[in-house]
RNA sequence: GGUGGGAUGUCUGAGUGGUUGAAAGAGCUGGUCUCGAAAACCAGUAGUCGCCCUAGGUGACUCGUGGGUUCAAAUCCCACUCCCACCGCCA
């Protein structure tokens, strides 16, 4: 949600930005409009309210005769009160609808573009291993080494759900061990939050409008996680926090639920694209000077991540069209995937600004007394099943096995993971 | 699921219809004192929205949330949410 201060001060540039983002800049002209009605309907009600609290405070000090003519001229007015109370009621939700749907406007250095295929790459890191075999994707791996089981997960959930086993599984936790062991190393303090989370927070962390066909909503209207983001961004809802505590970086760990709703048909080959995945994630809320300095530096900590396993990758600047409504700027990790012969999005970082702030209402105290919005930012330390994949890709041997990266090793006790079936395949 | 208690400012905590936007204490900020610090003392210390050509003034709202009663609600009524205690069930 946009202070709209600021699109009173600047309606066309906020009209220019958010059409960068492919939303519709009439938005900002209802805006403007309502909030006009609103504020003159607010000035009258206030008016005669304001006389009403004078007459009020009479009738207390009155005796007599005075006193029953004062109550009854208090009583008129009060009846005024009430008959332009739901006129300001319903101006106001309707103000609030427009704002929730007005996007947060892309960073001045964000590339024009309109979608993925728009995106630049900044730079890479590392080489993709040349192979003197045919190398496998990790669907075949997974059912050799019997790591994955996608077809008897198809049988208890239905499609886009797996069962990680054996190796894979202690793979999964030694990477959440090393994740956060990166994490707390450097000042985040580490979160477990709940998956369950209600509708203001989905409202507040951005998801609301505009995503609830990818959300699962419970019959008690609760909503499941999509990311750790969202229970660390209502975290703070509600508070002001002082300017010393900032910044304030945690690290999350959840299982994260999708319903892919508009990907039919797309990456249903595999684990990559699942309805539900655990991954490890940052959030920071900061000074709003701060921000793009945060940044990067959740950018660097990503890298710093996938360099340590030695999966090669590239960074990727997301072009306006292709940002979604909350993030004002926001870089992406693709992993090498040997399987697709092709880079895929593993990590993702937005610089949210103060969107999230202002709908959740999280502000800060300055040193000087003033309240201000903080920023906040997310970003993926590793999305567990999407590094699983680029992990058995590009660490598989001619020989069928797959080499565990040496960072793993103290969490898992073992340096390979070597063929054996214990279950046999459905096939 | 049952019974009981509770929700007040940064925190603790008073307040059961009319200068209570809110006592008191703590904390925090500034000052006096001090070589410096502590202590003591003094002063200051809510947010949101609107209006006023605006380092200030002013109006409205806010005592869990929403509604109601009333000229007037932190205070009375109703619903809901959350928290605490105990019982039951349970990983």
């Amino acid at each position: 949600m946009l202070d709209i201060k600021i699109i009173r001060d600047n309606p066309e540039e906020i009209k220019r930005s958010i059409t960068r983002k492919g939303a519709d800049s009439n938005l900002v002209d209802q805006a403007l409009e309502t909030d006009e009605k609103r504020r003159q309907v607010l000035a009258e009600i206030e008016q005669v309210q304001s006389e009403l609290n004078r007459r009020s405070s009479d009738i207390a000090r009155l005796h007599g005769q005075q006193k029953i003519d004062a109550i009854k001229e208090a009583s008129l007015l009060s009846d005024k009160v009430k008959e332009l109370k739901p006129k300001v009621d319903e101006i106001n939700v309707d103000f609030r609808k427009i704002m929730l749907d007005i996007p947060n406007p892309p960073a001045d250095d964000v590339i024009d573009g309109k979608s993925d295929k728009d995106n630049t790459v900044n730079r890479k890191w590392g080489t993709p291993p040349q192979f003197d075999f045919q190398p496998k994707d990790h669907v075949s791996l997974g059912e050799t080494l019997n790591l994955i089981d996608i077809e008897r997960a198809g049988k208890i959930s239905g499609s886009r759900f797996y069962f990680l086993k054996n190796e894979l599984v202690l793979l999964e936790f030694a990477l959440i061990r090393y994740a956060f062991d990166v994490l707390v190393e450097n000042g985040f303090q580490p979160m477990l939050p709940p998956v369950l989370l209600n509708r203001r927070t989905m409202e507040g962390a951005g998801y609301i409008p505009g995503g609830e066909d990818e959300i699962y909503r419970t019959q008690d209207d609760t909503y499941l996680a999509g990311t750790a983001e969202q229970p660390l961004a209502g975290y703070h809802m509600d508070e002001i926090l002082e300017e010393k505590e900032l910044p304030l970086r945690y690290a999350g760990f959840s299982s994260c639920f999708r319903r892919e709703a508009g990907s039919h048909g797309k990456d249903v080959r595999g684990i990559l694209r699942a309805h539900q995945f655990d991954k490890v994630e940052m959030f920071s809320y900061v000074l709003p000077e701060e921000s793009e300095k945060e940044h990067d530096y959740l950018v660097s900590l990503e890298e710093k991540i996938v360099q340590g396993l030695g999966v090669p990758y590239q960074v990727v600047n997301i072009c306006a069209g292709d940002l979604g409504a909350p993030a004002s700027k926001k870089f992406d990790i693709e992993s090498w995937m040997p399987g697709e012969d092709r880079y895929r999005e593993t990590h993702s970082c937005s610089n949210v600004t103060d969107f999230q702030a202002r709908r959740l209402n999280i502000r800060y105290r300055k040193d000087d007394g003033k309240v201000l919005y903080l920023h906040t930012l997310n970003g993926t330390a590793i999305a567990i099943g999407r590094m699983l994949i680029a992990i058995m890709e590009n660490y598989q041997q001619a020989d069928g096995s797959i080499v565990v990266p040496e960072v793993l090793h103290k969490y898992v006790g073992f340096k390979s993971i070597n063929t054996k079936a214990k279950t046999q395949s459905l096939k």
